[in-house]
Formats: structure tokens, C-alpha cells, sequence
DNA sequence: CTGCATGATATTGTCGACAATTTGTAATGA
DNA sequence: TCATTACAAATTGTCGACAATATCATGCAG
């Protein structure tokens, strides 16, 4: 990946821009709270003008939104947002699995399903810890995106949409009894690649992300706010 | 609309991003050609400061590429990037038809109808002027991407994709034998939504585009490039 | 003659200060 | 008491200059 967010930092605005994302996705910096420049010109020790690059690829993200002379505020959860967010993702992801059944190659489709047995293996063994949980599913989610061979796609999933999506599963606190069978949809995901068979690997996804979007729904629901 | 690309010009990053946009979409700033900031800012006549601003904003409408410390050039156009942009727009396009036919209200709906038959009436009398038909073109999609009342997706839509979209429409000379056709296409489609049938809209709007972009590949082809 | 190191030039990244605009506050009048 | 206005403070937008990096040309060794 080359896209500014994923390169490893170079400039002082890929650091900065690294640590406020993580500060947000992770509630470090609460949602809806204003976002002031001298402040974290301040904090971070740096001026205002990498800050605000920064700020830029932030708002490209949808963690933060900015008016003209007024500044920029954290994002706001809510239900409508899940919802317009996962109704785009469940589509797009869909999509990634039609072009990656007919573009991935038998080695990349053979190197996922590897992958699957390992988190499988190694899931068993760090039962409920959800950091290793995330970290699978990211990774498989990421591998069949790139397997889409489609440019705009894979900026738009891994670069725009990522972190927003991380943000509500890390501040609902999203661990699982939903594990065990995300690893099974996974599994039936890859092996419908593997057949090419397009047209399931993108039913088999939209519901995969359908019933996550259901969990973090109800999370959100039950837990108030 | 209130994203920094059509809220009314504010900032002077505002006013200069909207310059600069036309000339890379018109292709008065050649496909492919380096973009120098001292020069642009001597163009222009203002800073670095809010040209880097509205630098950042064309690359997230995929109209330039930066790399660090090395500077933007202006995207080159390519089939490849065509069916790329076009298998995004296709799925996103469809997605929308089906959250309009959810969200749209009947009058609403009927709006869009009434534009319709507005645009046949003044598209027959200004036969061939692709500029009219282009507008009228956006104008129906615009409404329904508005429809779907999802708003990363109209932001996506609207924002990030459509100039690109319209920068292969504009560089690669559509006119247009498909002016005809595209309005009775576009009068079905509006009648699957009044009808709440969200899965036609969805087919007929991807067959729609699938359809817009064939046409464009065969004069990329064609006039070589 | 080709390939690589070296240095001059130009471009991008960053800084601190100033200008323009908004936000918050206090005073005034109804 | 409430609304409105004027003013003060703070924040964002813009500027010009400097530092860090890349690009290009030149010269040298093989």
C-alpha cells in the first residue's frame, strides 16, 4: 500500500497524523469534542502547517469534520452513521469479492486460506483476547480488498472507510461470541473465491458484514448513548 | 450540498481549488504533466499555503497523485482506470437506486419525473449540444445519489468521483448517438423507484452505466491514446 | 562509452508571524 | 428580563522565509 496513511511515516504530518488517528479511533479524544489547532500544534511540539495536513487527511477519513473559519470537531457515533457505513461497506466489500474471485491469483487465494488456518490455530489457543480476534479479521478483510485488483477500491476501503469502521467496533467495545463463527464465514468466503465463484463470495460477504453490523447495533443500543 | 468542493467559494483555497479543477478535468493542464507549486501559486497569485490546501483536495478527488517530497502530477487516463472507476460506480450507483427507492418521498420522486420531462422537451430542441445533455445527465443522477439519503455515499459520489468521471467524459469528447437511449433509461429507472422496486432500479442503473461506459472505452480506443 | 559518485539547482516540507473571521462577553436599550 | 449591539479574545486562513529533500548535470573511474 502506498497510499499517505499507510506508507511508513516520512514527513511530520504522516507522524502527527498517525498518533491524532489513533487518539480518536481509540476515544483518547472524545467524539464531538473540538479540535484545536494551537493546542495540538502545542502537544505534538510541531507547527501549525504539518498539523493541518494532517487535519486534511483526518477529515478524508470521516474522523473528523471541518467548517470554514470555525474549525474542526471529532465525529459523532450513532446508529444512522453505523448504519449508512455499513450499508457502503456490505456493497463495496461485495464487490471486492466478485472481482476477487476473478482476479486473485491460486496462490494468493492458497496464501488467505493458509492464513485462515493459522488465526484458527493460534485463536484457539488466546480464546476471547480480541486484539488478536481484530487483527485477523482485518487482515483477511484487507487481503481479499488488495484481491480486487481494483485501484480506487482498495483506496477507498483501506484508506477512507478503516478507520471509522475500527473506531465503532474499538469504542463498543467489540470482542465476541461472534468469534468462532466469523472464522467459519471466512472460511466459506475464501472458499468461494477459490471455486471463482463471484456471485456467492458476494452474498456470503454482504451477510458476514450484515451480521456484524447487527452486533455492533445492538451493542450500541444496549450500552445507552 | 455543504462539502468544501460546492459550498460557494469561501477561502481562497476554495476559489483556487475550483480553477484548478476545471483546468486538469477540461485538460488545460495536460494528463500525466507535473504540478509545480511556485508556479501554480504565481498563477494564481496567492501563497503556498492554501494551493497546498486545495492540492490536497484534488488528490482526494483522484485528480492528482502526490508523492512525499518528491511533488503531484496530474492523473494519466487509461482504459484500465476507466473500468476501474466505472465497476465502482456501477455498484455505487446501484446501491443508490435501492436507498432511494426506500428513502425518496413521492414528491420528490415526482421532481425528478418532472426534470425528466423537462430535459426531453429542451433536449429535442437543442439536438446534439452536448453540454445540455451532459448537465441533465448529472442533474438525474445527482437527484438520485441525493435519494439514497446515505451520506458517504453522496459524498463519495458527488465528491471524490464525480470529477474524475467527468474528466474521461470531457477529455474523451462525449457527445453522443446515446443521448436518446439514455433518457428512456433514465425515465425507467425513475419509474422502478416509484414503483419501491429497488432491485430493478439497482439492475437498470448498473446496465445504465455499464452501458455510459462501454461507449467510453470504444472512443478511447478508438482515438487511441 | 557506460555507470556511478558528486555537487549545484530547484522543489517540497516546516516554521513563526500577521490578517481575517468567528466566538464569547458585556453593555445598552426596550 | 430579554434581545441586540459593540467590543474583546481566541481561532482559523494566509503569507514570506528557511530547512530538508529530491532532481539534474557534471565529472570521474572503470
Amino acid at each position: 500500500m502506498q497510499s499517505p496513511i499507510w506508507r511508513d511515516p516520512v514527513t511530520a504530518a504522516d507522524r502527527v497524523l498517525l498518533e491524532i488517528q489513533k487518539a480518536i479511533v481509540e476515544g483518547q479524544i472524545a467524539p464531538g469534542s473540538k479540535i484545536s489547532e494551537p493546542e495540538l500544534a502545542k502537544r505534538y511540539d510541531l507547527s501549525r502547517a504539518p498539523l493541518r495536513e494532517a487535519l486534511a487527511r483526518l477529515e478524508r477519513c470521516h474522523l473528523i469534520e471541518r467548517t470554514p473559519n470555525a474549525g474542526a470537531r471529532v465525529v459523532k457515533l450513532s446508529v444512522a452513521g453505523l448504519v449508512s457505513l455499513y450499508q457502503l461497506r456490505e456493497t463495496l466489500e461485495g464487490l471486492a469479492c466478485r472481482l476477487a474471485a476473478e482476479h486473485m491469483s491460486d496462490d494468493e487465494i492458497a496464501q488467505v486460506q493458509e492464513l485462515l488456518d493459522q488465526h484458527l490455530s493460534t485463536q484457539r489457543v488466546r480464546e476471547g483476547e480480541s486484539y488478536y480476534q481484530e487483527a485477523g479479521d482485518v487482515d483477511f478483510h484487507y487481503r481479499i480488498i488488495l484481491g480486487s485488483k481494483n485501484p480506487y477500491l482498495i483506496n477507498l476501503l483501506c484508506d477512507e472507510l478503516y478507520f471509522l469502521v475500527r473506531m465503532y467496533r474499538v469504542q463498543l467495545g467489540m470482542n465476541g461470541p461472534r468469534v468462532s463463527r466469523a472464522f467459519d464465514e471466512h472460511k466459506a468466503i475464501i472458499n468461494a473465491i477459490a471455486n471463482r465463484d463471484g456471485e456467492l463470495a458476494d452474498l456470503l460477504m454482504r451477510r458476514h458484514i450484515g451480521a456484524s453490523r447487527r452486533n455492533i447495533e445492538n451493542h450500541f443500543k444496549q450500552q445507552g448513548n
